[in-house]
RNA sequence: GGCCACGUGGCGGAGUGGUUACGCAACGGUCUGCAAAACCGUGUACCCCGGUUCAAUUCCGGGCGUGGCCUCCA
């Protein structure tokens, strides 16, 4: 079977063929790191993981090159550091804000179960690799210097807008917000600006004197080429290198379509006269919380770290491993409600599986799982057959299907350690004497024997009071598990 | 105002021009001292109105609802 992708650009699945099957390479947009990242960032995370995944299943561990950035220059940090650290030089008030949030940002993902993506640059990283793709447009055209910016000329990109699929004449009749003066056209945007004393700057290209900053969209076509073209060129087969410039898969969520990724096209493709940027066009759906869009002015705004670490949501924590399930649960191009409902759904689930599977061996996963990936990462139809596989073990973590099963979670990175030790330890907060439950289980196993049943019963209900639900097997044994 | 999505049974959620999705919950049963688990069985859904068709939840048009973008945004 074929894996087959949905294209927003042509807006039609396809089927997938790398550009060059040595070197499959991805770009996604991360995160621009001056807040703690929301349950919405989290979506495109975990769904790219998922690809990721398959496409090293698919071409080879080795065989993969996936890109995420991070967003480290933008206004928003700079309002950011101002705000959180006033009495610091701003320069170093946002290399505070950046540095913590970014490393939470990696926490985060980590607890998603997430793999590191192959590289991670940061703009700041990356200003000398932008000034070039400036220069470049400007050379070329497409983009003029005014009044100190760099802006590119939307009219030099024939197609601008295809993958939004809007017209320019339509973006004009409808624009909102007043142009700047020294815009030649009302949809021109920024490549570079100048900066004030104080704010975050860089020797600007172009012959500009004021030192300055780039815009948001051309970071991305400057490290998705240099990361994907210039510095893979020499692994890839002339099959590759018969496409410059070119990846196979660039992802986002929907909102990144216009105006960002419609940018980064027209600046990629001018500045490198190519026909395409990326092969395929990925955007995952908008998430809302418990029908509501999430904001802060809501008061519903959620972020990871609050799910993982606080009872803020549905009362109480919950582990990666979950939200990863329940994120996976609504495929990814549609609307997806985040709801107490769906991770207590998404708990029960994983619990259930985790119990039934066999440790995960890095065997090879369920085929029926990774044809439902193949059909657009179709992850409810991957979750049915996860069930069926679950449904083949008679007896816990014994038998061929509860091997299956432990290798496709682990493929699929759910991590059953992780879980169990996420389990105990929330557990030991319900249960502050576990010795004293097997004293009781003792004593109502001993009133059983006797045929005390009313005793037994007694002990039963009086753990049940305090959470404990406990669970007689067949070979005599009896277990406990927290009641929720 | 312009553009773009989405609307499936109690809940979550795929999919399809005519046949059981799947899971959770519910109900009935087997089993069990009781209970849980497990197993077996039960439910016939597709926002509204038109149109196309032998046949539409599925295609087309309109409406309503929700959301997104047009300005920072996953």
């Amino acid at each position: 079977m074929e894996l087959a992708l949905y294209d927003t650009l042509t807006r039609e699945k396809r089927v997938f063929t790398p550009l060059d099957p040595a070197r499959v390479r991805m770009y996604v947009c991360g995160p621009t790191v001056y807040d703690f990242a929301h349950i919405g960032n989290a979506r495109p995370v975990i769904v790219f993981d998922i690809l990721f995944r398959l496409l090293r299943h698919l071409y080879g561990a080795d065989h993969v090159t996936y890109v995420r950035n991070i967003t480290d220059v933008d206004d928003k940090i700079n309002a950011r550091a101002a705000e959180e650290y006033p009495d610091l030089p701003l320069n170093e008030a946002i290399r505070r804000v950046t540095e913590k949030t970014d490393k939470q940002f990696h926490a985060d993902v980590a607890a998603l179960g997430c793999l590191p993506p192959t590289a991670e640059p940061r703009a700041t990283e990356h200003i000398e690799d932008m000034k070039a793709v400036i220069e470049r447009l400007v050379a070329e055209g497409c983009a003029y210097v005014a009044d100190e910016h760099v802006l590119f000329r939307v009219a030099a990109m024939a197609d601008y807008g295809k993958l939004s699929k809007r017209s320019l004449d339509e973006m004009i009749a409808g624009a909102r917000v007043e142009v700047a003066p020294y815009k030649r056209d009302a949809m021109d945007f920024v490549l570079w600006k100048p900066s004030k004393p104080g704010e975050p700057a860089w020797p600007s290209p172009c012959g500009i004197a004021t030192p300055g900053r780039p815009g948001w969209h051309i970071e991305c076509s400057a490290m998705a080429d240099r990361w994907l073209w210039t510095d893979a060129r020499s692994r890839l087969s002339e099959r590759g290198l018969a496409h410059p410039h070119q990846f196979d898969i660039h992802g986002g969520g929907i909102d990144l379509v216009f105006p960002h990724h419609e940018n980064e096209i027209a600046q990629t493709r001018c500045a490198f006269h190519t026909p395409a940027m990326a092969n395929f066009w990925m955007h995952n759906g908008f998430l809302q919380v418990e029908g509501r869009k999430m904001a802060k002015s809501e008061g519903n705004f959620i972020t990871i770290s609050d799910l993982l670490m606080t009872d803020t949501f549905g009362g109480r924590a919950w582990s990666g491993d979950v939200l990863r399930l329940a994120m996976l649960q609504t495929h990814y191009r549609q609307p997806i409600d985040w709801t107490v409902n769906g991770l207590e759904l998404a708990f029960h689930t994983l619990d259930d599986w985790f119990r039934a599977a066999a440790p995960g061996r890095n065997g090879p996963p369920n085929q029926g799982v990774v044809d439902a990936l193949l059909d657009d990462l179709n992850t409810p139809r991957m979750i049915a057959e996860l069930h069926a596989v679950r449904k083949q073990i008679s007896q816990p973590q014994h038998g061929e299907a509860a091997v299956e099963l432990g290798n496709t979670l682990s493929f699929l990175g759910f991590v059953q350690q992780n879980f169990f030790a996420w389990l105990t330890k929330l557990n030991d907060q319900v249960v502050a004497d576990p010795g004293r439950i097997d004293t009781l289980i003792d004593a109502r196993n001993a009133a059983r024997r006797e045929k005390n049943f009313k005793e037994a019963d007694r002990i039963r209900d009086e753990l049940k009071a305090t959470g404990i639900e406990l669970e007689d097997h067949k070979g005599g044994t009896t277990t406990w598990k927290v009641k929720r």
